[in-house]
RNA sequence: GGCGGCAUUGCCAAGUGGUAAGGCAACGGUCUGCAAAACCGUUAUUCACCGGUUCGAGUCCGGUUGCCGCCUCCA
């Protein structure tokens, strides 16, 4: 079955065909290093992560571009404030970007270029633009002429007319219409800046994409996705300034991902409701952030909250929990695999993973077919004394391997399960003031009222436990326990 | 003002015109010294409201109401 895609300039869903079969071309937009990484960040890079993740398992050879844009405004402006030179600013961040997509498990793209590394190119492409009359040069500025471009607005869906010129853009006597935008900005004193053919100056703020994009994959390529936000005017100028220079189409796909929410409003630097991917992950185990992200479709808005990410946790919990209760039935048992009752339905689950999955990436439905995995899998340990060894054995290696295949495309369940769940567990402790300690000692003391069938202090203590949010587990290889709250 | 999106059980959330996935919570059960975890079962005759198309609509069309986003930096 075909992949299918929500197109943003199609307005629909449409077969994903790339231009090469069995290849597929896709540019990313980075963030903006000058400041931590918030939750919709998350969002954005997750999303993609996992379309990147899912192209690659569907066999195609992707080439994945995500740039840090490292010159800018608000770089410029922080560096100011803190007296320090734009590169620390930007190499601070970019260092924090990478802490946090790793905890979020979000691979590197294949080629992450940064903006000061391409001026280069993105002269020669200003040039090109002003060359096929799309550009001017107005004082030591260049401006993309938008009523000179006649695709404009064909990616948001908005004309000339109808968008409130001036109202809310910046009043500029150097622009020939207010809609037109900056290719290159002369450099005012203190600022960084570059030598070009229109003086000393650096680039506007979308002409970056359009001459990286293209740098590595080529004038027209697959897929260029962003959160909802950037359709315009980023994307829409993109568009513009890469088909005023190549005159031929830019993009096939346009893929773009809806935001996070703050009780149901957008979170945002200047509501000042928003989280940074670090003040959530060194509460809640980061994992739960990115299963979190995956519980609802990526182009839906998705609210956070409290509730959520603890509920979240709670689910990778689970699943990491399921994986160690596999592992150790399964020790080492390498086969051969025998039939099992459940088969067909585990092969209905993964087909159906994968029916979800090519359609326009729904995670959100796809995760019911893993749920159904782990539910499948617990239930056969729980019944293990009904089947004969080797077909126990069989049916869970399978199961796992079929769950395997599933995190591998959702960037989840892929790290070792014990360690997994200790993290948690010290994470749930730090969060809600336990000591872990004290809780071995209490269990420590209970297990031994137990040997002596001393059941009222043995309940006397767990009681106490369960008064602090600790749920024990008396299992055949001792006392689990486990933070409930 | 222009453009777009959304409204599904207590909560979160899927849903291709054919009779409502999955998760959380709750309740009952199996297991257990008692528990917990795990598993099983129960929990929307109903999908904001009003019309229409159809043999049949959460799903299509028109209208109403409410909420949200973009049009300014923004994932």
């Amino acid at each position: 079955m075909a992949i299918k895609v929500f197109n943003t300039i199609a307005g629909k869903k449409e077969d994903f065909i790339p231009i090469k079969p069995d290849e597929v071309r896709m540019y990313v937009c980075g963030v903006t290093v000058y400041d931590m990484c918030h939750i919709g960040h998350a969002r954005a890079y997750v999303a993609f992560d996992v379309i990147y993740r899912y192209l690659k398992e569907k066999g195609f050879r992707v080439t994945y571009v995500r740039n840090f844009t490292d010159v800018d405004d608000k770089i410029i402006k922080r560096a100011n404030e803190l007296g320090v030179k734009t590169e620390e600013i930007t190499e601070k961040y970019i260092s924090e970007f990478y802490t946090d997509m790793e905890s979020l498990g979000v691979s590197k793209a294949d080629i992450e270029p940064k903006v000061t590394e391409h001026i280069n190119e993105i002269i020669a492409l200003i040039q090109k633009i002003i060359d096929n009359g799309y550009a001017y040069v107005s004082g030591g500025d260049v401006y993309f002429s938008v009523e000179s471009f006649p695709g404009y607005g064909k990616l948001s869906g908005r004309r000339l007319d109808d968008m409130k010129a001036g109202a809310r853009v910046e009043v500029n006597e150097q622009k020939r219409h207010p809609m037109d935008f900056a290719l290159w900005k002369e450099s005012k004193p203190g600022e960084p800046f570059w030598d070009s053919p229109w003086g000393k100056g650096r680039p506007g703020w979308h002409i970056e994409c359009s001459a990286m994009s293209t740098k590595y994959l080529g004038t027209t390529f697959d897929i260029h996705g962003g959160g909802k936000d950037l359709i315009f005017p980023h994307h829409e100028n993109e568009i513009a300034q890469s088909e005023g220079a190549y005159k031929v189409p830019f993009v096939r796909y346009w893929l773009h991902n809806g935001f996070v929410n703050i009780n149901e409003e957008k979170m945002s630097k200047s509501l000042g409701n928003f989280f940074t991917i670090r003040e959530v992950t060194s509460r809640y185990y980061p994992e739960a952030l990115r299963y979190f992200m995956l519980g609802t479709h990526y182009r839906s808005p998705i609210n956070y909250s409290v509730d959520a990410i603890s509920e979240s946790e709670g689910r990778v919990e689970y699943y990491y929990s399921t994986l160690r209760e596999m592992n150790n039935a399964i020790g080492s048992f390498g086969g051969p695999l025998k039939d099992f009752p459940a088969k067909e339905e585990v092969d209905k689950n993964l087909q159906e993973f994968f029916d979800s999955m090519d359609d326009d990436f729904n995670t959100a439905k796809a995760l019911a077919n893993l749920s159904n995995l782990l539910r499948l899998a617990n239930d056969i340990i729980l019944k293990r004394n009904q089947y004969p060894k080797d077909i126990f054995r069989s049916s869970l290696c399978y199961i796992r391997e079929k769950i395997m295949i599933m995190g591998r495309i959702f960037g989840i369940m892929e790290k070792e399960p014990l360690s997994v769940l200790k993290s948690i567990t010290t994470m749930k402790a730090k969060r809600l003031g336990i000591d872990v300690d004290e809780v071995s000692r209490l269990i420590e003391e209970r297990s031994l009222a137990r040997k002596e069938k001393n059941f009222q202090k043995s309940d006397e203590i767990r009681d106490r436990l369960l008064k602090m949010g600790i749920a024990i587990m008396d299992t055949p290889e001792g006392t689990l326990w486990r933070i409930e709250r």
